[in-house]
DNA sequence: AATATATATCGAAAATTTTGATATGTTTGT
DNA sequence: ACAAACATATCAAAATTTTCGATATATATT
């Protein structure tokens, strides 16, 4: 590895010559004179052989090589900026990352808004996501694989705050011929079809999502694999409501007119790995995502 | 954006007491003294507000915060070697992105490997990967939107070399019906069941992967989301044999006895989106991939 | 041509880093 | 317990780098 010969100063002032359109301008906002500016382009351009900058009337541009490396420069200078910002999280007693569990039948919309109203909070705190079916959160409870988790099961020895309550509904293509039969059904009828069953990723407990004990099984390994299949006319499922919402409404997928349970719904907990210290980041992140979800609901 | 105040040069010298074993070692490999190595890092630790080191017996050890710190600021120096690599390269005229639309009949595996070779010779230019079906491929060199392509067709005006020819095998669940009759097939007899077709990816034109015009059909768009189908049992179709390979010998799926057309074969081409002028990276990057099919052939 | 704007260059001043010498503290071997 | 070996800390002086103010050069505007 070359040992890089030029400083994040040097990309920072070449970055601030762009922003404020110029050597005078770009020397007035960083408290240097315009010389100190005109010295540090120009050795950057020495030290790395390749004009930056070329005079175009009497304004400097950018030269196409330029631009590319400024806008990686930028990406750079964010970086080590993110780095300090760890360290003064790590001061605080930070956790340097999170490891977040999440059981798939959770939006995802909104965990993707809590994920990044939690970014600029957290700086140089990483998320490590890991989305599970059913008994994989607990695993990854047990095994202290996990600073936090959304999961439909706490186990022994854990505290969980309920978070939300994800309504699972039973759906099949229009076309399907459970639909065909054009009355209310009852579980005997399903049984003689083939259901769509979303594979539990625990390894070593096996729970599998609604099993109905189906004549026919086609077991996936996630909800959108399963959504998918029934997308195909493969058979009928539960799946979680949000999830296929849009399908319903616009008739892709049609809910099974059954005399009972037609929909169950699956409390969905939030569990912190270790209840008796709790590190400031994944308190945030908790945070975070309860308030998503009540503003959700 | 809170502005770096550590710069590069301190973090490498972090590093470098880590990786030599201590104060003196370090400073002999960065042809310094002993005590500028001392006053860098104590001055370090006073701008981040965190001890980095702390002595334990005579040697100094890093501090957990250290051991977080130290990695990630690896990866930033090494960032910033890239970025230097990218101007050197800019220098002699290489492109700071290759933009690569690879026909998905092409072995990922080969292509990873490639790509692993490339990256170490071209520290900076990046690669920007799509993966196309059929006339996606034609469509990205037609837009100018590629600067390298492997297809399985040469649009009028491009000039393109054969790079290895992909054999297509029609299989399917060995308990499919197909299979039952347990007899060599006829065309005629695959149009009575479910053909599994890959979607073209093109947007303007359409061409779909060996429809056959059976009473049934079921489009993927993807090669992987083909193999599932035949996997779930869901039908027949052609699928490169590269990628079915395994679940054949391992018996989850069976190629069918066909009288003819069992086997087809496509030929995939390398392309150059600006054949008269071909940067350098695109050269190089077009040059390891001709080298790894040769290799795998 | 005169003026305003923008970057380049120069020598001197200021700030920072490096150095060599030496101090302080820890472990190892006798 | 003591010396030798090892490791980091500190100090003032030296070396290097950066910054500054002034001024030069170049281009566009009027």
């Amino acid at each position: 590895m070359e040992i890089p010969r030029v400083s994040l100063d040097q990309w920072r002032i070449l970055q601030a010559v762009i922003d404020h359109g110029g050597f005078a301008q770009a020397a007035e906002k960083l408290h240097r004179s315009q010389s100190s500016v005109s010295y540090t382009v120009a050795k950057m351009q020495e030290q790395l052989g390749i004009p930056l900058l070329q005079i175009e009337g009497r304004k400097s541009k950018l030269t196409p090589a330029g631009e590319v490396l400024l806008r990686r420069s930028r990406q750079l200078v964010s970086d080590a900026s993110e780095l300090e910002a760890l360290a003064r999280n790590l001061e605080q007693g930070w956790e340097p990352e999170v490891r977040l569990v999440v059981d798939a039948a959770f939006p995802s919309n909104c965990l993707m808004v809590a994920l990044k109203q939690f970014v600029p909070l957290s700086r140089g705190t990483r998320v490590q996501l890991n989305e599970v079916v059913l008994s994989g959160a607990d695993e990854a409870l047990l095994e202290g694989r996990a600073d936090l988790v959304i999961g439909a099961h706490v186990p022994q020895g854990f505290l969980g705050d309920q978070l939300i309550e994800v309504e699972f509904i039973c759906v099949a293509h229009p076309e399907h011929e459970l639909h065909q039969l054009d009355r209310e059904l009852a579980l005997d009828d399903l049984r003689r079809g083939l259901q769509v069953v979303i594979r539990d990723s625990g390894i070593h407990l096996k729970r599998d999502m609604g099993w109905l004990g189906a004549a026919h099984r086609w077991t996936v390994t996630s909800i959108d694999k399963a959504v998918e299949a029934l997308l195909g006319g493969l058979g009928f499922g539960w799946v979680p409501l949000h999830q296929v919402q849009t399908h319903i409404e616009q008739g892709r997928l049609k809910p099974l007119p059954m005399r009972e349970g037609q929909r169950r719904s699956a409390k969905l907990f939030m569990i912190f790995g270790h209840p008796d210290q709790v590190g400031p980041a994944t308190q945030q992140l908790a945070e975070i995502l309860r308030e998503n979800c009540c503003n959700e609901s």
